[in-house]
DNA sequence: GTCTTTCTTGACACCTTCTTTATAGGAAAT
DNA sequence: ATTTCCTATAAAGAAGGTGTCAAGAAAGAC
């Protein structure tokens, strides 16, 4: 069925990990497991997972922190598992950003159809491969960008920068999304990586880099690829 | 809070329906009701819901039959509704399309939680949510503001005031909420600096910044963004 | 190993935004 | 008319964010 799918599992208990681990693999999911959440924040910022399966009673922090946390800069599907059933905790966690609330005990087939309903929401947030804006021609599946028909060559930081820009077109993405987007690792608090490389795509993609007109920035906030109507 | 949005409730126990509709009228949501399958999917097309709330023992015919026609051609989330909690019911109901499965007995809040998380889907899938307001346009995704079509430079604390002020178009927010809302923790018992503040929106914003339209003081009490009905 | 490309880091000038002070206007009450 | 309370606008210094250059480190190609 779906195949090369990516689960992460977010939970501290190793026998319900186990369980997890066994059922959703034959189904041709790729897993992969952490035990608390800061864990799970990291790992879901390198692995880049397309869903997440996060339990609520994590030893190390909340998890309505962890959702909070990582719906910063990821819009990621989480699906909260929970020995809890009180309402006000499924209203806090859903009110984060979690997308799904399952209560354990819960049954695999179930937990299957919530899976699929979430990946389904995903999935149609994805666009199409070449995204244009004025001159400017962005082929994801090539991996090529043009400008006014003639090829560009980016470094992969550059291109990966500009890809998510695209992939997001109209549309402020913070510093936060962007570090997270490209560098993944938790560590980098530091946004000067983003304004050197945007100086550097500025110069290779605008008509005229010191007032660009593709690559505009929203001062204390972030950049955007501007979408030309 | 949430004003406008449409949802359709099909259900045929006349007790569940007043329910429904007493508990989201008092959140501001717009309620039309059906009794049966057949009416559900024409209300559909014709009064063209934000959200679907469908019972699954109709009876006319099967729920999952329901979503799997509206499915064809229309993405409105749909949380089903039942007294029914054989995990079969849930996982055909979820495949069949369904964004949700919520089990009656149901507490309010966490339907309207759930309900919120269906239109957070919504909102993302469609690409924008909009606030209009005359010639205002707030696009909270895209975190842009046009007035007339022409996009306007907002910094960081400008936005935040009027965002704040377009997710309660129409009612008046007093200057405690305004602080509070926009520079977090209530330290600041200074009023002085949304008046400045209003200020240079009301420049960048209204046509004749000395007789707002749009952003409209009231005296002793705060400020509110008029909606144009 | 050497060469080349790319990534990281620091320094500094410059620009935007925030905060604060100052001043004036208007409406209601005395 | 005067006082008082609330509001509107300008402007300037402080604070913080941004653009650019450049040099050394790391990674990859040959």
């Amino acid at each position: 069925m779906e195949k090369g799918i990516r689960v992460l599992v977010i939970d501290d208990e190793p026998p319900i990990r186990r369980l997890l681990k066994v059922s959703l693999s034959a189904y041709g999911y790729e897993i992969d497991e952490c035990h608390n959440g800061k864990d799970g924040i990291n790992r879901t910022a390198v692995f880049k997972p397309d869903l997440i399966l996060l339990d609520l009673g994590l030893p190390d922090m909340d998890g309505k922190a962890v959702v909070e946390i990582i719906r910063e800069w990821s819009k990621v599907p989480i699906i909260i598992l929970s020995a809890r059933d009180q309402e006000n905790e499924k209203i806090a966690a859903l009110d984060a950003g979690a997308d799904d609330y399952v209560t354990k005990p819960f049954g695999m087939g179930e937990l299957l159809a919530r899976l699929r309903v979430a990946l389904r929401h995903g999935i149609t947030n994805e666009g199409s491969s070449v995204i244009i804006c004025g001159d400017l021609a962005i082929d994801l599946i090539a991996r090529s960008v043009t400008c006014g028909g003639k090829e560009i060559k980016l470094t992969p930081t550059e291109y990966e920068i500009l890809k998510v820009l695209a992939q997001n077109i109209g549309r402020v993405l913070t510093h936060k999304q962007l570090l997270k987007s490209v560098w993944g690792t938790a560590y980098h608090e530091d946004t000067h990586y983003i304004r050197v490389y945007i100086g550097q795509l500025r110069r290779k993609v605008e008509p005229n880099p010191s007032q660009p007109k593709y690559i505009i920035t929203e001062s204390g906030v972030g950049y955007r690829l501007m979408s030309d109507k």
